[in-house]
RNA sequence: GCUCGUAUAGUGUAGUGGCCCAUCAUAAAGGACUCUCAUUCCUUUGACCCGGGUUCAAAUCCCGGUACGAGCACCA
């Protein structure tokens, strides 16, 4: 009998349609409105593994052409660029911002309405709703060149106020999805009231672009030749091409994901989270209850878990809830092989040591790692703690040093070799700890258990290993942020 | 309502006509190792939405149904 041949999972992610290695560019392109949060991870991690993969440029573009609804946050700007970094593992290799690009949507939408498949529009959006339903051509579509230019001219210099008009693109409409019928490309915003927060753009535009019209002329400005992002944008991807049609360019390539959702999270949108920070809810975007890059990575999640997570998922457009088991499982291979062993003592209890008379013990930093070396625990004062639950049994075994028995706070020695199989406890010695917190989330809430930590040099962001307890990370010299078990 | 999309073990994922009594991970259960309730290793459990059709052959193609999701914003 023949071995049958096992069929073998594809590794990584699927290959990219018509790319050419070393001729691929990318984008990421985010509303600055809030940083980062674990769905935009999705859009880093993806793009950019697939420009490392092809050899490619990733661009992370700000999307910043809303300044009412979803208003940009200008420390954004800053932290998105950092966060992207740290995610990526990488500096993206061009970073663009919309508010920036302004001249170039205005020549574009120039070079719409004098090609005639552009007009300004003022019907309101409730009149406008009914043409679309009713496959009804607007009556501003037949404007002449002349009579788009001036109206236009009208939008830019203030003679038209928000909601007077827009400029549409002319797709055609008896097209069989409402969404693609003389799509909106350009509506006018109240800047005094609701300036810009870059100080550079304030008020200083009063037209301003929609998400569609913009993305797809700095999409084909930046020479993007792989669009990869959520199934929403599907309709978005259809209103595009319809206008790369008519400006004669070739629209790249694209993929979509669908939508994911973390069981133990409820509904985050950047927007919600922003509210519950003003209003005290959260004590900022990297609050540790927050799905945000920074309050996952102040819990001790690394990139290159997130990274892994994301990569697994792949691109699928299938909706998808994923536990958070998941995403801990990879950070678990991410951290285990380097993350210091170290003992955090809750409810801390005193003994006194008997019968020991050496004044310090190595105990080793990783059972499988010897390169993290030993850590020299000093016991002059022959003063240990550990937990108040382990007092539940009077002969103990501290771990890596010796049986005791225990008797009334006072821990005497028996021997440093095991001499049964008498439970093994973490301990720490009063010489070389000090009193620290264990902040941790649990169920959404916000827990912090008062103990002593082991002396230790790491630097805040460490990943370690609170032995007995789970994984944690140094978050500051005496606060340490539980990251799963 | 119109339009678009997706459906593989508990959760994800691979597989685009025969190597599939279906891959891998995770989860759960059991076990080995271990001076941590960690890591590692082993074993077990467990899936092609339903109904037709095409074909010698269908998880894979076609049609219908069902379920879920998204778009139809002067948000991104």
């Amino acid at each position: 009998m023949e071995e049958r041949e096992k069929q073998v999972k594809r590794e990584g992610l699927p290959a990219l349609n018509n790319a050419e290695k070393g001729n691929v560019v990318l984008r990421f392109a985010p509303n600055p409105n809030g940083p980062l949060s674990f769905g935009h991870a999705r859009g880093i991690t993806i793009n950019g593994e697939y420009a490392k993969e092809y050899d490619g440029e990733l661009i992370l573009r700000f999307d910043d052409t809303d300044t009412t609804v979803k208003p940009p946050l200008l420390e954004a700007y800053d932290t998105i660029q950092k966060e992207a970094e740290w995610l990526l593992g990488f500096k993206p290799h061009r970073v663009v911002i919309a508010s920036d690009r302004m001249a170039e949507y205005y020549r574009h939408v120039e070079m719409m309405l004098d090609g005639e498949f552009g007009y300004v529009c003022q019907c309101s959006a409730d009149d406008f709703r009914e043409f679309r339903v009713g496959k009804t051509n607007c009556p501003c579509r037949d404007n002449n060149v002349n009579l788009n230019r001036d109206l236009w001219a009208k939008m830019l210099d203030g003679t038209f106020q928000p909601g007077d008009c827009v400029v549409r693109v002319k797709t055609d409409m008896t097209l069989k999805n409402p969404a693609l019928r003389d799509w909106p490309a350009l509506r006018i915003q109240d800047t005094i009231s609701n300036p810009h927060p870059r100080e550079e753009i304030g008020s200083k535009y009063r037209v301003w672009p929609l998400l569609d019209f913009q993305s797809a002329v700095e999409d084909f400005l930046q020479g993007v030749t792989h669009i990869i992002r959520g199934k929403d944008l599907m309709d978005s991807t259809r209103k595009q091409t319809l206008l790369y049609q008519h400006f004669g360019w070739k629209y790249p390539e694209t993929m979509y994901w669908g939508r994911v959702k973390v069981h133990e999270w409820g509904g985050f949108s950047t927007s919600q989270m922003r509210k519950d920070i003003e209003s005290g809810k959260f004590t900022g975007w990297a609050d540790p209850r927050l799905p945000t890059i920074a309050g996952l990575s102040g819990t001790g999640i690394q990139a290159a878990a997130l990274r892994n997570f994301w990569k697994e998922l792949g691109v699928t457009q299938k909706d998808i809830a994923v536990p958070l088991a998941t995403l801990y499982s990879h950070n678990i291979k991410v951290i285990d092989d380097d993350a210091p062993r170290i003992s955090f003592i809750r409810n801390p209890v005193e003994l006194t040591m008997v019968g020991f008379d050496e004044d310090e013990i190595k105990v080793p930093r990783h059972p499988n790692n010897q390169n993290l070396g030993v850590r020299k625990i000093n016991l002059t004062s022959k003063t240990i703690f550990i937990e108040r639950d382990d007092l539940e049994f009077s002969q103990l075994r501290l771990k890596e040093f010796g049986d005791f028995e225990i008797n009334d706070n006072t821990a005497t020695f028996v021997a440093k070799e095991r001499t049964d199989k008498r439970r093994i406890v973490h301990w720490a010695s009063k010489d070389s700890c000090s009193d620290a917190k264990l902040v941790a989330v649990s169920d959404g809430k916000l827990t912090s258990v008062e103990g002593k930590i082991e002396a230790n040099d790491f630097t805040n962001g460490t990943p370690v290993q609170l032995e007995r307890i789970g994984y944690g990370i140094i978050s500051d010299s005496n606060i340490i942020t539980y990251t799963h078990d």
